[in-house]
RNA sequence: GCGCCCGUAGCGCAGUUGGAUAGCGCGUUUGACUCCGACUCAAAAGGCCGCUGGUUCGAAUCCAGUCGGGCGUACCA
């Protein structure tokens, strides 16, 4: 924690304590919403106390940030909101406390607006704290200790190992990624999960895909037929001729099940160590590796199942275990293990929830495709069933993406004629578009994916519009430098009170507007408020950019706009990093 | 049939736990570079917030119904 350095400004010392405040609380605009509060609360204890008033209002109000400036830094509703138990007109109730507000210099001005609302004007003071937080918060401007450290997993993409990443696996990574940076901004103890579907079916199936795709080589490509169910893809043919290309064909002699053990063997530790590869390519990068067949061995799987039965909600029925889903508000029951004696993907995700718990996370997010939405409802009764509580269960359910080229659907790729993977997106866009892109909208909402846009080198790009914003910024700060004219904090903490201008003043509500932005972001798992948060504040920026010079003003307002640009630059960059694009200093 | 998600400007989308005159980008029209990066900015036009009713000081937002679209409803994962 980098200690907040005094300027020699007397003007500064008191701004200084702003900064430091806002250091601790790392969230100037909350604690202003937060002292707003409580002085109409205190002034309409004071208007009871004169008669203006017949009792004290309720509590049960808002202070929120009005869309349009003119209304105010904060706008409280408290007079409407109470007018009927008070019974009086929602504007004399505004009259009363407002007359009774305490003197404070945080606040410039309170004025009544409109059917009744009271709107608080920030003063200079809370201006120039804002600027001087983000300058000499740097790197750490927008972290909060909002989530108190309380232990959460998200896992995501937990893609099948069988094969390469899907477009929905690309969106899961990015959003996933994101969301876990940004819970770990608000402060969260955030541990990010690869759950590895190493066992069960589809591990069969891909050992019955290489054992026909290796004896296709070894015999001729009619020798075999090719399963009805299993998986086409060429990255099935590439592995089993690897094994072949290595082992020969002598492994053809053994029986089938011995065969395709051995190929599984072979090929699933290749297959996982692309994911890893492709998704660290992306930039996800994972704390955990958590994998299913652990939980088949250890027996963990076998004890949820035997538990459920013990606690009454599971019983056995045509030789399978059924979980009572209907008795935990499912619509039908489940089956957790097959007739034939084998466990289901849910029994194995039953056991692997409740360890996630034993490993002492409060809170387990997962980030799914909307295709298991059906899930949803009977994991966390399940986790209920077992005596975990199933609330402690996040699911983010993520809509599907639509690939678009031309205007026109796309949907397999050109080269192979297959699905198109995470390779071959990543091999058409830069990864800062893919990222970008793909947090561009809530989980809730189907991603069209604009191929032409991704790549476009111009405005209409968003990824480009804000890493312009950040190159910019860079670039005036070179120029200043090359006229021998560098950032003196000091003159500039001094002189931030000349930062008056609408887009000056516009440029510094965005700025104060971050750490709430990362709080809101991480609680309503929605990381695309990152994104957008981003691309306003370049927004804001350029109009600043436009309407302020830097260059060539006098000394003081030079270098409180250079802070200004040094805290937008900060901001920039903070955001990008979370979202894990560039901020490049030039273009 | 039942369940989940979504209907906001020509297109793509915001709308801060119910707030003030519903915004942004693209597209269309018109302007701004002798000047810190015009990869930028300013302005105009463009709306039964799918529809109907309800809740209240106040509804795009909450509730009920209805229409339209997507997805799910396996001893798959």
């Amino acid at each position: 924690m980098p200690e907040i350095q005094q300027t020699g400004a007397p003007e500064a010392a008191a701004y200084t304590q702003h900064a430091k405040e806002a250091y601790h609380r790392k969230d100037l605009l909350d604690m202003a919403r937060e002292e707003a509060r409580a002085a109409l609360l205190a002034a309409a204890q004071r208007a009871v106390a004169a008669g203006a008033l017949p009792a004290a209002p309720s509590a049960a109000f808002v202070v929120e940030v009005p869309g349009d400036a003119a209304h105010g830094d904060l706008a409280a509703n408290l007079a409407l909101v109470n007018a009927k138990a008070l019974g009086l007109p929602p504007r004399k109730i505004a009259e009363a406390v407002v007359a009774h507000f305490p003197a404070e210099d945080m606040f410039e001005k309170v004025e009544i607006a409109g059917p009744g609302f009271i709107n608080l004007f920030l003063g200079q003071g809370y201006y120039a704290g804002v600027v001087m937080a983000a300058v000499l918060c740097g790197g750490e401007y927008g972290r909060t200790d909002a989530g108190r450290g309380e232990k959460v997993n998200v896992e995501f993409v937990s893609a099948n190992p069988t094969g390469p990443m899907h477009l929905g696996n690309a969106r899961g990574g990015a959003l996933g990624d994101c969301l876990a940076e940004a819970l770990s901004w608000a402060g969260y103890h955030v541990t990010r999960e690869f759950y590895i579907n190493d066992a069960g079916n589809q591990i069969a199936k891909f050992g019955v895909s290489l054992a026909a795709r290796y004896l296709q080589i070894v015999q001729g490509p009619d020798a075999v037929p090719f399963p009805e169910d299993g998986y086409q893809g060429d990255d099935i043919r590439q592995r089993a001729q690897d094994f072949f290309d290595e082992y020969g064909a002598a492994p053809a002699q053994k029986d089938a099940a011995e065969l395709e053990q051995l190929l599984i063997d072979y090929a699933l530790p290749r297959n996982i160590a692309a994911l890893r590869e492709d998704l660290s390519t992306y930039r996800v990068h994972y704390d955990v590796w958590f994998s299913e067949s652990q939980l088949h061995e250890s027996g963990a799987v076998d004890a949820a199942v035997r538990l459920l039965q013990e606690r009454g909600a599971a019983y056995e029925q045509d030789g399978a275990i059924w979980y009572k889903a209907t008795a935990f508000g499912g619509d039908k029951d489940e089956v957790l293990v097959r007739a034939n004696g084998v466990p289901t993907y849910f029994a194995a995700d039953i056991a692997y929830h409740a360890d996630k718990f034993a490993r002492g996370f409060t809170k387990a997010i997962d980030v799914w495709g909307a295709d298991h939405h059906g899930h949803v409802a009977r994991m966390k009764g399940a986790l209920d069933a077992i005596g975990l509580d199933g609330s402690k269960l996040d699911i983010v359910l993520m809509q599907f993406v639509r690939l678009v080229r031309d205007g026109a659907p796309v949907r397999m790729s050109k080269r192979t004629g297959k699905a198109i993977t995470l390779t071959d997106l990543l091999e058409e866009v830069p990864i800062d578009s893919a990222r970008f892109f793909f947090n561009l909208r809530d989980p809730g909402s189907q991603i069209e994916f604009d191929l032409d846009l991704a790549v476009a080198q111009d405005s209409e790009n968003p990824v480009y519009y804000v890493q312009y914003a950040h190159a910019r910024i860079c670039s005036i700060l070179k120029a200043l430098a090359g006229d021998g004219v560098a950032f003196r904090q000091d003159v500039a903490f001094a002189n931030l009170a000349k930062l008056a201008a609408p887009e000056e003043r516009a440029l510094i509500r965005q700025i104060a507007a971050f750490p709430g932005e990362i709080v809101a972001a991480a609680k309503g798992y929605d990381p695309a408020r990152i994104t957008r948060y981003v691309a306003e504040l370049a927004t804001v920026f350029h109009k600043f950019y436009t309407a302020c010079r830097v260059k060539g003003e006098e000394e003081g307002l030079l270098q409180a706009r250079l802070a200004l640009c040094v805290a937008t630059r900060t901001v920039l960059a903070n955001g990008l990093a979370m979202l894990k694009v560039s901020a490049p200093e030039k273009m």
